[in-house]
DNA sequence: ATTGACATTACCACTATGGGAAAGTCTAAA
DNA sequence: TTTAGACTTTCCCATAGTGGTAATGTCAAT
């Protein structure tokens, strides 16, 4: 697309700048690079500075950013919220409640999940527990999914 | 596409013969009219009969087939899965061993989704549960995210 | 100057479900 | 019989999160 507009590296040069380029910064925050362009896409991250060769560059601050999302995601929580928990986290005047509110409803949805697959679970063992599991064609699981008990 | 080569309507003499349109097999198994197309496309239905006018007509054994599937769901398969659980359901010499080996290896995936599960509700919780949760930005929700101690 | 490792964008894929548009069909009432 | 409203068809798009690939350009070191 764009031409560099000087022909020397500049990317050493950056790095002394205590900049870091995509791959340092997958490696640094545990955040695939591909990721790490989709989550500057659909805007969870600031538009990352760019070398002249068009090169993003990334400073530490990128990288806690990067780090704060890795964590958010290990929690479970969906890039919606991962976006308003970032907003929180970047304004210093947040009410906690406001965290805390968002902490409390996403728990209620795993709480939910882990309900649901429970149910699936113990559903799914007890007709498992029946089965022989041999060779013969009799099987407690087929019937019990195809049969209108349920 | 197609003009119905006979122009009396045939949906009723199809209804006469045990035939449901696909609204009717949605209601009776509880899957949406969206899906049953779904499923046929992806081959986990076999094509449905047509009536002149080109509407699918289902018989008894379809609507059977949804249920399946519908049950199938209910209990966390995936739709591969599903299609093998299928041909199963229909291989009369099936061994019940290959369907207890499938319910098993679900069983394992749902006991690891919760096990996850369980590892966000457990960090998240402890981390919330020092919250103060009011309007002071003081957040422990938050550090614990941003920080590196995890 | 060349080469191999990397960067960029622009696509496509997955799972399962739903929404919508445009065109055609059915059913019931006027 | 005509007409209105409900329904069906296909086709395309969207969701959430991640990964893959291909074409093109750049960096680093030989």
């Amino acid at each position: 697309m764009r031409k560099a507009n000087i022909s020397s590296p500049e990317m050493a040069e950056a790095r002394q700048q205590g900049f870091f380029n995509i791959s340092e910064a997958s490696k640094l925050s545990g955040v695939s690079s591909k990721m790490i362009r989709h989550y500057e896409q659909i805007g969870l991250m600031p538009e990352a500075n760019r070398t002249f060769a068009n090169y993003r560059i990334f400073n530490e601050s990128d990288i806690n950013t990067l780090r704060f999302i890795k964590r958010s995601r290990s929690l479970g929580f969906s890039m919606k919220k991962i976006a308003t928990l970032l907003d929180l986290y970047h304004d210093k005047k947040r009410p906690s409640a406001e965290v805390k509110r968002l902490a409390n409803e996403h728990i209620k949805e795993l709480e939910e999940s882990i309900a649901e697959m429970q149910e699936m679970h113990a559903a799914l063992s007890n007709l498992a527990k029946n089965c022989r599991g041999d060779e013969r064609p009799e099987c407690p699981i087929l019937e019990g999914i195809s049969c209108s008990h349920h």
